[in-house]
DNA sequence: GCTTATGGATACTGATACTATCCATCACAG
DNA sequence: CTGTGATGGATAGTATCAGTATCCATAAGC
């Protein structure tokens, strides 16, 4: 497969293509001579994830790199694996929230945590975005949203379990690997847009009249 | 309250918050004289809302804009506010997907929207986005993931009730579409985070040595 | 009166994700 | 075997976004 066709396949334009394999996020084709390349069937799936992690999980470009070459890599942990496509998702930005309402969400998260009986690194990036968006929800009078944050937290783990089963059908690390790093990805799009669907329907039949 | 103080208590930098009042984000502050304004509560708690929308949730700024012209505006619908809401979370670029593909996925969504009784306006952005999803998850080979679709939908409708049980909780109608509107951005926040931290540790339980 | 802050306007910056152009091959149709 | 178009590789240019920086005339506060 030459260029232009891995392009049709894919409705990528070239120079984009072109602008992929600069970045490294694409392997080079194999070159027959000095400007002839040949694309395989894993180009075209290469290609296909790259686009869904930008297009649809809006994953900057460093960070697809950096997903990839983890999963290209057999020899990083599958926690290092699913580490970066967590970060992936995660702002690096952090938000200044007063000292105070920091410190009370902290205390709420670390309590919700020991309640579920997780166990969870105190680095993990999501941790910081958690607190954070508990202070801010507090900062805006949003009190009623973060109450019921441990029945949130049931529901959400009931889903996360039906994932990582779903998930946990592959059978070689490799597999795994990549259904795990795609999964937390696009599953969370996927969440996401469910969610939107649902208050859509039940918020149109609450407040029909509002 | 001066510029310089409204900066101090938000730990905003005072060029941005130009920025804001320039884009109009944030209302000006009443003149005094010529070059004097004065910035109340509402200046404080307005530019909280905005940080958060901006750091926490990733929403550009152009949409933050439209999301509290239609939060000031008191004439519009709650409907067509949430629906501002739901634009500003669901990415603008599609994917193209091959057409077999999509009318699959399609026909699998409009499925599930029939299974679950939900209504949702065939014009909804986060339908697209949840259709190019499973098409996106099917053409990379997880097939897994998205044949338990309509478990997940029942787990989100859970979690999605009693967020909408939550914001419902607020009296007027004002303060009932600022806590819909807030809820439905920086829930999604929320909900993310917890669903991460809930994978950590799920999945770290479950893989200890792979 | 002197320093600092302010409002308002305009210009500049850095990051990101592409696009465009160029050029020396290379493939292949006629 | 010659002309047309595509290709690989390199370099440069562009659009958008989210701020920063600078300037200036005026105002505040010691």
């Amino acid at each position: 497969m030459r260029i232009g066709e891995l392009s049709k396949a894919t409705d990528v334009p070239v120079p984009t293509i072109k602008y992929y394999l600069r970045e490294g996020l694409l392997p080079a084709g194999e070159l027959s001579s000095p400007n002839q390349a040949s694309y395989g069937e894993t180009h075209v799936r290469r290609l296909r994830l790259i686009r869904a992690l930008i297009e649809l999980a809006q994953v900057p470009v460093a960070k697809v790199k950096e997903i990839l070459e983890s999963l290209d890599s057999d020899t990083e942990p599958l926690h290092e694996q699913i580490g970066r496509a967590h970060r992936a998702l995660t702002p690096t930005r952090r938000l200044a929230a007063s000292d105070d309402a920091r410190t009370a969400a902290t205390a709420q998260v670390t309590e919700l945590i020991a309640n579920r009986g997780w166990s969870v690194h105190p680095e993990a990036p999501a941790l910081a975005t958690l607190i954070d968006t508990i202070a801010a929800l507090r900062s805006l009078g949003q009190d009623n949203l973060v109450t019921h944050l441990d029945t949130y937290a049931e529901s959400v783990e009931r889903f996360t379990n039906l994932e990582i089963d779903a998930v946990t059908a592959n059978p070689t690390r490799d597999q795994l690997a990549e259904s795990v790093v795609i999964g937390t990805i696009l599953g969370e799009t996927l969440i996401a847009s469910l969610r939107l669907l649902a208050q859509e329907s039940i918020s149109a039949e609450r407040w029909k009249n509002r």
